[in-house]
DNA sequence: GAGGATCCATGCGTGGATCCTG
DNA sequence: CAGGATCCACGCATGGATCCTC
């Protein structure tokens, strides 16, 4: 499955993905023989199952990082025409029934967010997609600050979650992490936790980064790697 | 032309504008015994001079204040349907050739804004003019801190209208006051400095308030009447 | 043409919906 | 159905254009 065998060190990944930085979508696809789709409309994981394979993520559905052997995680970071972050990003299923007992420590949205290698990338849509070019990727870890913030929102959604206050959450609940939901359509169902403790009905939902908190984390490397 | 004598002290003029609080559109043109046209489309000034009717306002379209006695400024400020101020605040005509040796201290922009009556009033689209609400009126002058930001962007604005930038300037600039074409269409046209100090023609300009800063001026307003 | 302003086209932000692969 | 994400409709913001009265 994986032509690419994965790398050893972050030191390994870093320098893999670094040898990506002004290569656009066609030219990556074609180094690993691959065709590039016209459009995103009914491929929207594309971009991200490339950067994977080319960069030997060994994963794939599993809920574990992209790169075990490493526990990095993989983010591909899509920036508008003025170079800014355009979208948010998803971070893991929200626990809909298991997450009684769980803490932010033990988290999935934690261990996924705990190491992640960022891959900014052009997504301009006048841009076709074989000419968006990949940026220069860098590997992050929260600072204490946005440890802090995730903690709290991871923290505030569960307790709702876990209270049968499910119905009471939407995106505009969190300042860094948000819940939304995610399925293929909203005749997806799965179980959650109803107000009086039964079990319900309810759409899969997942955590995702709002795009104001990648705009900082975008910033403040350029801020640190430049001045 | 006004039916109503003009006030003779701000305490007057508040009560007067006070007593339209609550008061409907319709139900102030009927105390006039006027009509409300069904739109402002083709008549945008409507609102404004109906309260300078009711009020007793002098000034016409003198470059003078409207109540000339007390010196204040009457000033509409439309609110969205969530309370907020909705359009930016015509203040004045830019002086495109007089405005050499002019100061902050006696521009017409500063007699403008130092003493104004605001009147909010209902502006959401959905409403029918009729039924469209007066607010509480107040009377407000700039604090310490607005009259600086006020000066900064006129000395800024008229440092470029007299030295030949004109046309460098646009609404980006000015943090509380900015200038804008003002004029019944792009073909209206007078004159203006060029770059090496010849006459040149140039649409009229306007100042005007930003909606950022009349929202902080009704904060402000309703943080010291209520709390 | 100064004074009373709003209109409107365009762009940005974003919450909820959706799409494909393995 | 978890993981890879983007799509898109709608609301807000706003810069430049415009309208009437006196």
């Amino acid at each position: 499955m994986s032509l690419v065998p994965p790398p050893e060190s972050e030191t390994e990944l870093l320098s893999r993905a670094r040898s990506m930085s002004g290569c656009s979508l066609g030219e990556l696809a074609a180094r690993l023989g691959e065709n590039v789709p016209e459009t995103l409309l009914r491929n929207k994981g594309w971009v991200g199952q490339l950067l994977e394979r080319y960069l030997g993520a060994t994963a794939g559905a599993l809920a574990e990082p992209d790169f075990q052997a490493i526990a990095v995680e993989l983010k591909t970071l899509p920036l508008s025409k003025r170079g800014l972050p355009l979208e948010s990003t998803y971070v893991c299923t929200v626990p809909l029934e298991q997450g009684i007992g769980q803490t932010w420590e033990s988290s999935w949205a934690r261990g996924k967010l705990s190491r992640v290698l960022w891959v900014p990338l052009e997504a301009d849509k006048t841009i076709p997609l074989a000419q968006r070019c990949i940026g220069s990727a860098f590997l992050w870890s929260p600072d204490e600050n946005e440890e802090q913030q995730l903690r709290q929102d991871w923290e505030e959604l569960m307790e709702m979650v876990c209270t049968g206050q499910l119905e009471k959450i939407n995106a505009r609940l969190g300042t860094a992490m948000q819940i939304r939901p995610k399925a293929a359509n909203a005749s997806v169902l799965g179980h959650a936790i109803g107000t009086e403790g039964e079990r319900i009905v309810s759409n899969p939902k997942g955590f995702y980064l709002r795009t104001s908190f990648t705009r900082k984390i975008l910033g403040q490397h350029y801020m640190l790697s430049e001045g």
